[in-house]
DNA sequence: TCAACGTGGACATAAAACGTCCCATATGAT
DNA sequence: ATCATATGGGACGTTTTATGTCCACGTTGA
């Protein structure tokens, strides 16, 4: 059963979604027992001429009874709710995690693998297929996309793909150099981006954290100047997110600011910034890359993260709200909904 | 996993129609090694374009290679060939046998519904909705319709509705009196239908089968000689097929006329005419309703018959060769399928 | 080297989906 | 009995998508 769901999602990926739309329809008129059309489409946020283009189709098919009092279920309509109940969560447990998620912390789009990334690297795949998705279908033509470090965005990186080089877009780093591996700096991710989907792309060579006054002198350069000025413009940023004592001691930040960021309940870590529980900012630093104004102002924030381990860092991030897409895994997903769950109460 | 297949084959049959087409492109791409898109358009008798945007999705989804060379399958797409196979039949096994049918009879339209008359009333009902909805499809404002008797035309009447009046519709019996029950009339079943669509009906008072002379006094009242001119100039027919022998039985066909035609081979009997196994017609009888030249000419003749005793007489009418559409049921088709299979060896 | 066959781009047009408004009508409260 | 309200369905302009048709250009194999 699970496997003939997983060849439907690769032969016709909007078959479950098509799938969801009308069962939600159907269950939605049986517990209203009769509704009309326009209360029903409130009710099921959608317009009201795609609902009746569905309820058209599901009278055509003899589940939904229409008449001018209004529609209600056939019995083959509850027959069929009935049989499909067991293959509910099987096949839509996933989505409904993604739109509790995405109402929660007002999200444009969640993308949820199933999974845990921590357990499997096969999931930690997965999770960098569906960021490529995501981001292909965000990218337009001209665009500068600034992309942090980490193994995530490697994963991502190692799998975008283009079919027509994209010439005209520009792939930066969103900070600078922060000491981490060579493979999973920004600036490798951001030239691995561009050499696989044929664009354009530049480096920043700048240690992240700086002095005020070395800040101020490498702004002098014209070259360092320029590049900065383009990260900061860019209208997508892809981002991972990172668990901060562990960012930290791989970053090897200094232990007294370690203990500070602690004290302070920091949680989070993504693209440079540490966060506590509530998305709030612990310890702001003089960067050369992406500052927190910049993100707020991005047209579009990408954040891809994955694992349970994850889930709590991942939550405080949702909560700092500036993001638009979340893709994650059904591990750390479950974990943030725990998470909405337990303070909900 | 089978009631999964029934759940989507009621709630999304149109999907199921494009995951078809899906999975046979990529098998056909997978038989042809390499192959470029003209000649696979050919072979899978698509036209170039639809072809070109279900190989770009492929594509897309990495199930297919393709690049300037033509196109082959890639590694996961075998993969999903292979895991899809056990589940092809449960879900397309009743399009093969519609596409096998349709092909060896020259037909327009071949509708299966699954399982057998002879054995479940369900599985008639199905048939008869099915023949609606093929009715109703065909039909256009002003057309007329003629209908012959039996009990799966009952069927067909007695679920047929429709939305709107059919106001300018007409339906008439395609023939005279047959000595049939009163229910399965032809001029019981055409009334039905008008009444039940909200469409005008022609009766037609007047036994079939007539000597030269009744005939030709009956063709010169004006009231009877108009309605017959209707009825043969109807543009829609819908007919069931019975066996030949219980159909004479039925119509109390004098003995001596049952032993000829036995002697000539007759075995199924449609819209008051009796076939052999070739679809030659045995015993022309002069008929006040639709003849055979008025037959051969009609738009759209609609042939609804099912249940595995049916399957010989089924396979006889529709090789005389004049029928658009078939609604069958699982039983008969098979019976269809194996009498094609035999002869074709 | 050349001919045949391949993909992918382009574009006009047909077809479908969609948003929006309106109307006759059924329903239930008054 | 009547009236306000909500209903389905028709209509229609607009946008989006699908489709047919050509063509440019690259690859391959003779």
């Amino acid at each position: 059963m699970h496997s003939l769901i997983a060849i439907q999602q690769q032969l016709l990926p909007d078959l479950l979604v098509v799938m969801r739309k009308r069962y939600l329809i159907l269950r939605q008129v049986m517990l209203s027992d009769m509704i009309g059309r326009r209360s029903l489409a409130a009710s099921l946020e959608m317009t009201e001429r795609v609902l009746r283009a569905e309820t058209d189709f599901l009278k055509s098919q003899e589940l939904l009874i229409i008449d001018a009092a209004g529609m209600r279920i056939s019995e083959a309509g509850k027959r069929l709710l009935d049989e499909m109940e067991p293959f509910y969560k099987a096949m839509f447990g996933l989505s409904e995690l993604e739109e509790k998620i995405r109402k929660h912390f007002g999200l444009k789009q969640v993308v949820i693998v199933s999974g845990d990334s921590d357990e499997s690297p096969a999931t930690g795949r997965e999770l960098g297929r569906a960021g490529c998705s995501v981001l292909r279908k965000d990218m337009k033509a001209n665009d500068v996309i600034a992309v942090t470090g980490g193994s995530t965005l490697a994963q991502v990186a190692n799998q975008l793909t283009s079919q027509t080089p994209l010439r005209s877009n520009l792939f930066v780093p969103a900070r600078g150099g922060l000491g981490e591996s060579l493979d999973y700096q920004a600036n490798t991710i951001a030239s691995t981006m561009a050499k696989r989907t044929g664009a354009q792309y530049r480096m920043l060579h700048v240690p992240d954290h700086l002095g005020e006054e070395a800040y101020n002198s490498l702004m002098q350069e014209p070259n360092v100047r320029e590049i900065v000025e383009v990260i900061r413009e860019a209208r997508i940023v892809v981002h991972g997110i990172g668990d901060a004592m562990v960012m930290a001691r791989r970053r090897r930040v200094d232990a007294a600011v370690v203990e500070a960021m602690k004290a302070e309940g920091a949680l989070a870590e993504s693209f440079g910034y540490y966060f506590d529980r509530h998305g709030e900012v612990v310890h702001k630093m003089l960067t050369a890359g992406l500052r927190l104004e910049d993100i707020m102002e991005t047209e579009v924030v990408i954040a891809i993260a994955g694992g349970r381990s994850k889930g709590e860092a991942i939550a405080a991030v949702m909560r700092f709200g500036h993001d638009d897409v979340l893709v994650t895994d059904e591990a750390a997903a479950l974990e943030i909904a725990a998470i909405i769950e337990k303070e909900s109460q």
